[in-house]
DNA sequence: GTTATTGCAAACCATTTGCAAGTGT
DNA sequence: ACACTTGCAAATGGTTTGCAATAAC
């Protein structure tokens, strides 16, 4: 969809979810554009429960409850402002989409660390591997899986444990 | 964990996941061989509900229990025959991880069809990323979101409809 | 024979939803 | 005033788990 995103990054991510609103009838709550604002502060992968947690300490006079965060979380994805990253342990986490540039992650299987990296050459290939099959692309998403720098290091102390049995 | 997967390949599934098994003490049972062999009879992604259902269907005299299904799945993944792939819908599903080269996939915006497709450069690229991060890879997965030779055909017919609100 | 495994049903848990009260336009 | 929203608590739905019966080794 949304494809000249180095132009619409003028606007505020709060006017463009106000946007997003106005043209389907809906409102711009205290709950809403607290929310926005505060996901857009910091640059940073959350999932559900830890906004839900944020929001009810860092609370400036404005609480919002679970269900609202909810709701305005999957407004935000279609909005175009956040993207919902799937993760294999059951926990979606969220990520900026707008106002911020094409990039991909180094994911670490041992302590679950996200680390971002940009790369044109992916694209470009991505591009003209997809032109051979005639598909027509708008984005990707590139997971690296590993060992980051800390987990790799010999016996370190044990990191997070997942999974039993 | 395991490295040396162009060698490994010469066992069957139901062999490397015997030797899993057998390393920790555990037992290959006749559910846990059937749902291997039957996993690994096509290639093809599925998830946890669609194995239980054709386990029930396409029963062999053999049935297996809902449980069983998912305690099995997660010690296919551990035991690094199947791969999790977490799918922004909600629903995991599951790919073979072993006996199958790394690939990529196109996915259809539209459609949702998976295109397969194999590249080294991209390989290559990640390698060395990873290695300015200190980061030690051990594998990729490269997902291409937009639109299929037919999808991007002008004006056909139209293709499932997934949200509402 | 031991000990792991299965199946069932209950338990979990993140997310969703119905509904009455509250609020933006 | 009217419709959209919120918060609460109950409902959902996929996955997990306790436990007694069963089957590998």
């Amino acid at each position: 969809m949304a494809e000249l995103s180095a132009i619409d990054t003028q606007i505020s991510p709060v006017e463009k979810f106000r946007e997003y609103l106005a043209t389907r009838g809906k409102r711009l709550t205290r709950e809403r554009e607290f929310i926005v604002e505060y996901v857009f502060s910091t640059h940073e992968h959350f999932d559900s429960d830890q906004l839900v947690k944020r929001l009810d300490e860092n609370n400036d006079g404005i609480s919002v409850s679970r269900a609202t965060v909810y709701r305005t979380l999957k407004q935000l994805v279609k909005a175009g402002l956040l993207r919902k990253v799937a993760r294999p342990n059951g926990r979606d986490v969220y990520e900026h989409d707008y106002g911020y540039p094409q990039h991909d992650h180094l994911v670490c299987n041992k302590c679950g660390t996200l680390i971002e990296f940009h790369n044109d050459e992916i694209s470009t290939i991505v591009e003209q591997l997809a032109a051979a099959e005639g598909f027509i692309t708008s984005s990707h998403r590139l997971e690296v899986y590993g060992l980051c720098r800390d987990c790799s290091k010999p016996q370190r102390k044990r990191h997070k444990k997942l999974e039993l049995m």
